[in-house]
DNA sequence: TTGAAAGCGCTAACAT
DNA sequence: ATGTTAGCGCTTTCAA
């Protein structure tokens, strides 16, 4: 007797439920678990029973027979700096970038309907990437969903190799079977020389993305093959780091050497805000004097003076769509390594 | 024979690793989890097997007989737009303020090296709040860290009403007996009036918050007491929503009404920012005629020209403590509900 | 110091 | 349509 009064005093379970609607274990299951052939008035008894005892299921137990987590480890893949304070300023410099928040909302907006969870994850260490294996190995996600901020990142092809359900958002570093989305970022970069030529810009320059990032490369490649196209085979060009400080000594530094350019091709909207603000401290208008494309159409874009016209990036349905082809992979549909190319679009503001 | 060939082909489990080192289940699960009192001979040959089968530990298995699942809910509660492109919207912008970044790195900085996993999630509508609820409930998290959006949140109330582990950021609207973290406002907002005064400023308005956000109200109510006590009981207020754009709304409004104003106090950089460029536009020169200062030291605060001078918030650490406390509370020690304030700091760079 | 054995709460055959 | 039962992989008494 006083044995199960005392059981009663922790969380319910499947079992105490199923005394209160006097039915079986497996059929409190059932019903939980949205199984036909289930009679409506059990059904029914039970959804009371279940009210009455407060029972919420146990995940891990659940997990442990189905081999389900519903969860997915979301990791955000970085170059690797060692020391805490570092790797603080790392996480703290990606989430400020407005170009994650939109991913995030659109992971989350996939997921939530289907009540899987995000688990965040920062991977800049060796240490830090096996861990996220482990994670993933372990079954403490199902799969996992990789952000990649440079193209020598080794977690792809970790992955891979341990066949492990995953995604990156755009295209690895080096070949590795595994799924991606990605932007044609030749096209987006297309799109703002025309732009900018159409508009009658002739000494026109470009302030890359860093050299090491894919994204960055395929921006710069696609506009100078762009250009060079059009008739100007020389593209001076000044690396940044997507940042808005970076973008401001990019900026500084073009306009030292070429003091007479009229058009700029950033290769994000940070570093075109960044600048726009240099250009004005040297007097230069935006866009009478100096044409500015920025690429993303994030939140920057908007903050900026002038507004920076833009290459549009659909990165929540990018983000969405990574999504979902990790669900296909846990589900094992959808079996083999897929990719998912979107393409960009121009948004003309003020700033060209 | 063929069984055990099948068995193996799956993901390896302690039996497994047991076998191959030749000794019990248990010896090894003491190894792994490095209870005393393993001779060190067959710590090392467990080790060594380990290594042999790959062996990883199955975390919801674990999970059942600790009750541990080793994972924090971080939920992000706002004010419920229904629709699912609102709930996006809500995701996307929380996530592009700077601000957030820096709370996310300071939980996962602490939660990171005692290997616990921050699960995201977004709280909006009822159904939300009662699924995190339920999440914890059910162990899938040992608790949660919330981060409210608006006073009126029943989300803590619900957390503290099922005795669930839990701290948030910031006061909650209404008195819950609930652990938080957070600033000194008040005091904050007196910084940066006394900066304003001693600058010369004598017409000084201010940009706040939303004033159903708790810091909103606070921000505001340190700033006009600060303002009254060294003799300006009036001060022109517009209420903002912590947003560049809204920023921008609110300083076009109050110079509208108060073309000699020379001082401003926005509730948050990116007000503020907003500020600075409407300023611009309108011919203010920053700081000269108008000074500005924000709240945060966000990277707005860098982002912004003139740089803002600002009230710091030491974000990573008021949410490194919160994941502490949190911790605290999940393991049973720091019994009682706590809050911990920080004090903010005036940050001097160039707009006032 | 080590092993045997009893569950943790749940799902999924299988039997009825 | 419902109940019985056998685990999922792990930790943790309890004995030895």
């Amino acid at each position: 007797m006083s044995r199960e009064v005392q059981a009663q005093a922790v969380a319910p379970t499947l079992e105490d439920v199923a005394r209160v609607a006097g039915v079986s274990r497996a059929t409190v299951s059932r019903v939980i678990n949205g199984v036909r052939n289930v009679d409506p008035a059990i059904q029914e008894s039970v959804r009371q029973a279940v009210a009455a005892t407060g029972y919420t299921p146990n995940r891990a137990a659940r997990s442990l027979v189905t081999r389900r987590a519903e969860t997915i480890a979301l990791v955000v893949s970085g170059a690797g700096g060692e020391s805490e304070a570092e790797q603080r300023a790392f996480a703290a410099r990606v989430f400020a970038d407005p170009f994650f928040g939109r991913v995030v909302a659109g992971i989350v907006g996939y997921l939530r309907p289907r009540s899987m969870h995000p688990v965040l994850m920062f991977a800049e260490t060796s240490a830090d990437r096996d861990q996220v294996v482990a994670y993933v190995r372990q079954g403490s996600a199902d799969g996992a969903l990789v952000v990649s901020t440079h193209a020598g990142d080794p977690l792809p092809a970790m992955l891979a190799a341990a066949g492990l359900p995953a995604v990156l958002f755009a295209r690895p570093g080096r070949p590795v079977p595994i799924s991606y989305v990605d932007l044609a970022h030749q096209d987006g970069a297309r799109l703002a020389a025309e732009r900018l030529l159409e508009r009658g810009c002739r000494r026109v320059a470009s302030i890359t993305g860093p050299l090491d990032v894919v994204a960055g490369q395929d921006r710069l490649a696609g506009f100078r093959d762009a250009m060079a196209r059009r008739g100007h085979p020389y593209v001076p060009v000044a690396e940044g780091g997507f940042t808005l400080e970076s973008g401001e000594a990019a900026m500084a530094g073009l306009l030292a050497e070429h003091p007479d350019l009229d058009g700029v091709f950033a290769a994000n909207d940070l570093m075109a805000q960044g600048a726009c603000l240099v250009l004005r401290e040297h007097g230069r208008r935006v866009p009478d004097d100096v044409a500015v494309i920025g690429f993303d159409d994030s939140s920057a874009a908007l903050a900026s003076r002038p507004q920076l016209t833009t290459v549009r990036q659909p990165v929540e349905d990018m983000a969405g769509e990574m999504a979902r082809l990790l669900h296909e992979h846990i589900e094992g549909r959808g079996g083999d390594v897929r990719s998912v190319i979107f393409e960009p679009e121009l948004v003309v503001r003020e700033s060209a």
